[in-house]
DNA sequence: CCACTATTTCTGTGCCTACTGAAATAACAG
DNA sequence: CTGTTATTTCAGTAGGCACAGAAATAGTGG
């Protein structure tokens, strides 16, 4: 894995640039995109030579690709070098950032709003408080909702995407 | 609006570092907080004031927001200078800032994936075919889920989040 | 057609993050 | 305890995006 196919070049550095789009570094995305198709765990060494950056850049690297919980670090029987890789399951990947993602991000944002509200109800200002409600209605919907479905097994969101439009009726049909 | 509450300029001083961590530039995001909030359209003169930003950088950032669909070119009676006005609708804001994502990020990542999944299938290389076509499997299903609830009017949306897990075996139960 | 205002394009600058390489620390074997 | 290898921390550098300000263009009323 010292040098890469074509293929796992060009996955390599595709993953990359759609890390930057969001939010990424594009060298920890290159990491996570080299340890996801690597069949064995991989040293920092050879993650450093692999892609021609500093050793010290994969270290760290390597740190934050273990807060996002995508990474683990393991051991190889004698060799007392750490190894990493990446999580198989893609579901479960997804799941980790996600969450991630919202913790740092989402939740944050919600008690911004909320104090925001707090403060605006003392206002006079009713315009503000009616843009910043249906904002923070819109973020306690999706994530009351997205605490639902991260729990579904993967198989019940194929199933349910293979269902299209008829998945709105089954669900609001039995009732209304 | 020419000089901020405390409230506004926390909102939007909060928004634009949401942006930055979304992959989204500080001044795009802090333009469109500043016009989502706003009463009424603003002309670009005075969004650069309020935000203490060059002229340019606005009319730029204008443009990008407009990209994405989600503030529009409006013009005020008695005033030849454009003005520019936020999406009211949050769900509709949203929905077109995914729309977006998806044609410019997630469509041509299925379309590297493609890509490479034909180029391995000449090679005898089965472990990347394995790894990359359960990525793609990932991407197809997750999409076109997608496809089917972003038509759903939010109070579908709402509706199903209140369901919780109810929601799972209300789709499941009828036929399994 | 001219003067004036609004808007966009362009070019150079500055800042911020990412990165490297060196130094420090830790882990380990003998 | 000492030499060796692995890892992390640190400080300085570099590269890339964001930005300001100037110049060019477009639009408009007289």
């Amino acid at each position: 894995m010292a040098t890469l196919t074509p293929i796992q070049e060009k996955f390599i550095l595709h993953w990359g640039e759609m890390g930057t789009r969001w939010g990424i570094n594009r060298t920890v995305a290159q990491i996570h995109a080299l340890l996801f198709i690597s069949p064995k765990p991989l040293p920092a060494e050879e993650i450093a030579e692999t892609l021609s950056v500093a050793r010290s850049n994969v270290s760290n690297s390597l740190k934050e690709l273990q807060g996002w919980g995508i990474v683990k670090l393991v051991h190889v029987m004698g060799d007392k070098r750490d190894h990493f890789e990446s999580l198989k399951d893609v579901w479960e990947m997804f799941r980790h950032v996600a969450d991630e993602r919202k913790r740092r991000e989402i939740d944050p944002t919600l008690a911004m709003l909320r104090e925001c509200l707090a403060a605006a109800g003392e206002e006079k200002d009713a315009h503000i408080r009616e843009r910043l409600g249906a904002l923070q209605e819109f973020f306690v919907t999706t994530t009351s909702w997205y605490d639902v479905v991260r729990q579904w097994p993967a198989s019940a969101l194929a199933k349910f995407a293979k269902l299209g439009d008829k998945a709105l009726k089954l669900f609001t049909g039995p009732r209304a």
